[in-house]
RNA sequence: GCGCCAGUAGCUCAGUCGGACAGAGCAGCGGCCUUCUAAGCCGCGGGUCGUGGGUUCGAGUCCCGCCUGGCGCGCCA
């Protein structure tokens, strides 16, 4: 539209060109300044030689009249401001209402598949309050996927072979000989949670003594392992969370995946052995420097980058149309490091997308806490949960985007929780749900179809209502193809705010009116609510019908 | 020292591929329940967008330097 008036422009001679360069038609931010804007007559102005606004009034008369249009004008520097007629918002609202989950949750998905890795915390101890920015990071973005069409694998990989592991084995053994009443000497570096005392508790339940002469770790650390993993399981079904696929490092190298990684790189003469250990060439890739693959010793033990780049190629070669990853900033280097050779080896990287998030900062009584699983200094998720609840849990880490740190202050979070925001949305959904209680018990029922009400009865405050609902379906668009999740609870706190000001205006009273201002109201509450279900059902928060 | 992330109101943070006077919540002060839920609403005060340059018609947003904080630079993961 806006092309023809430009094209009608240059033709009367009145511009000298169509414009070159890209102009953009999108909502303001201010919504005072009108439905849509574009800023085409300021990207031509100079090229014209005339000043913006001047371009601006040009354009804007060539533009032919449209019953669509209350309002064209021409404001600021130069944006030409466009405000639709509430008629069309009508038909908008109208067509949402009709078109159902599909109007929603678009299926920009259809057809793909999509893999998201996430949690992957190795079974050393009870997943932390920074794990639990993970998890509900990581599956949040599975159910928008999911939402959105795709076929979504959820997948939990770990590593259970290596040093740390075998430390693990050996705190147990240590609190094992203890509990029998031996003398024992603790490792250095060893894991000094309670934990470890209970699942050593276990053993002797189990086993009374028989261990006692036992040197292998692996009993001790495969006690630890399925212990440790019972407990992350509970803890992630509380949070609502559930993985489809789990692969650990072992499992792997069993296969023989890592040595088909290790003989492909040698093959391309990216391996070099020095020190007894095999190493990663840094240089030909482009590296600061070389990175040990398999560790010197008797054992030739893969590191734990070995088995991870094996992986990353089984994830690749699984066919996904997107493979996607969320590490924790401490990751970071090392997973540039997994692309670097993904990319060497001539794997086609393009289906992976890795979402990287900062630390969770803990305050407690003011005092930052260190967080440490071997030094047992850390809050667990579970204790989280157990203050504060599984709501406020969720919507809470997904309030901040994933590259800002998060302060978790624990006092704050308990005694604030009644004002939490995820309370605020919630309420919302509530009022609605016993408005509708009570238009049911007035005997009003909505209409079959949208097109039985009368929508031109609604005020501008209500259509700016709708305008709101009616962004919902690009805002979810949004959160997929930018990852970023976060985008969702900040639109739920704006139209519950939306919202809670409409009602508290007597005048806007749904029930008790004029009935087909009511049905017309009804209407609209109705898709409000609808609204505020698919959210905070995407967050995996609940939707209360009543508070 | 090198790399990555961040620096926006007293505090915690938004700011959607640069766009119109920079927003929200909390904290502070003052109001609003006879009528669909007051976990709510209304009003007031509060910011050199870390800093210095640059690009642009236009910069919180892009580029470079510097400062501050977090993370990483293990034969740990």
């Amino acid at each position: 539209m806006i092309d023809a008036a430009l094209v009608r422009a240059r033709v009367s001679g009145r511009l000298s060109q169509v414009a070159k360069a890209r102009f953009i038609v999108e909502p303001p931010k201010d919504p005072a300044h009108g439905d849509y804007a574009t800023n085409v007559a300021l990207v031509m102005a100079r090229d014209e030689g005339k000043p913006a606004r001047d371009v601006a009034a040009i354009i804007k008369g060539e533009l032919v009249a449209s019953d669509e249009f209350s309002e064209v004008n021409v404001g600021g520097p130069g944006f030409i401001n466009f405000r639709m007629a509430a008629k069309f918002w009508q038909s908008e609202l109208r067509r949402a209402a009709d078109a159902g989950e599909s109007f929603f949750l678009p299926k920009v998905g259809q057809g793909k598949k999509a893999q998201v890795e996430f949690l992957s915390a190795n079974p050393t101890g009870p997943l932390t309050v920074g794990h639990g920015r993970n998890a509900v990071l990581g599956d949040t973005i599975a159910r928008l996927y999911e939402a959105t069409g795709f076929e979504v694998t959820r997948e939990y990989y770990f590593n259970n072979g290596g040093r740390q592991m075998k430390l693990l084995g050996a705190s147990v053994r240590a609190r094992y000989l203890e509990a029998l009443g031996e003398k024992a000497s603790f490792p250095e570096e060893g894991y000094q949670g309670q934990y470890i005392r209970d699942i050593a508790a276990g053993l002797v339940a189990r086993h009374g003594g028989a261990l006692r002469d036992q040197t292998e770790l692996e009993p001790f650390r495969a006690a630890a392992e399925e212990a440790i993993f019972a407990d992350i399981h509970r803890t992630c079904e509380r949070l609502k969370i559930r993985f489809d696929v789990y692969t650990n490092e072992l499992d792997l190298i069993a296969q023989g995946k890592v040595a088909r990684v290790l003989a492909e790189l040698e093959r391309r003469g990216l391996l070099v052995e020095r020190d007894g250990a095999v190493w990663l060439r840094g240089e030909p890739l482009g590296l600061s420097k070389d990175e040990v693959l398999i560790r010197s010793g008797p054992d030739r033990e893969p590191t734990y980058r070995t088995p991870d780049i094996a992986y990353h190629i089984d994830k690749l070669a699984r066919g996904f149309d997107l493979v996607v990853g969320v590490f924790g900033a401490d990751h970071i280097a090392e997973h540039k490091t997994v692309i670097t050779v993904l990319k060497a080896l001539d794997l086609n990287i393009a289906p992976i997308r890795t979402v990287i998030y900062q630390f969770v900062t803990l305050t407690r009584a003011g005092q930052k806490v260190k967080m440490s699983t071997r030094k047992a200094n850390y809050v667990t998720l579970d204790e989280l949960i157990d203050e504060v609840g599984v709501d406020v849990v969720r919507f809470f880490f997904l309030l901040r985007k994933s590259d800002s740190h998060l302060d978790f202050d624990l006092e704050l979070a308990t005694r604030q929780a009644p004002e939490n925001p995820v309370f605020y949305v919630q309420y919302a959904h509530a009022r609605l749900a016993s408005v509708f209680r009570e238009a049911r018990k007035a005997g009003l029922a909505l209409p079959e179809g949208p097109e039985e009400v009368k929508l031109e009865l609604l005020s501008e405050e209500e259509i700016g209502l709708g305008k709101r609902i009616l962004r919902f379906p690009e805002l979810i668009i949004s959160c997929v193809e930018e990852l970023e999740p976060h985008r969702l609870p900040f639109y739920l706190i704006e139209l519950a705010a939306e919202f809670h000001r409409y009602y508290n205006k007597p005048v806007n009273r749904i029930i008790g009116v004029q009935t087909e201002l009511s049905r017309a109201r009804l209407f609209l509450a109705g898709l409000i609510k609808r609204t505020l279900v698919h959210g905070l059902t995407l967050l995996g928060v609940e939707a209360p019908e009543r508070m």
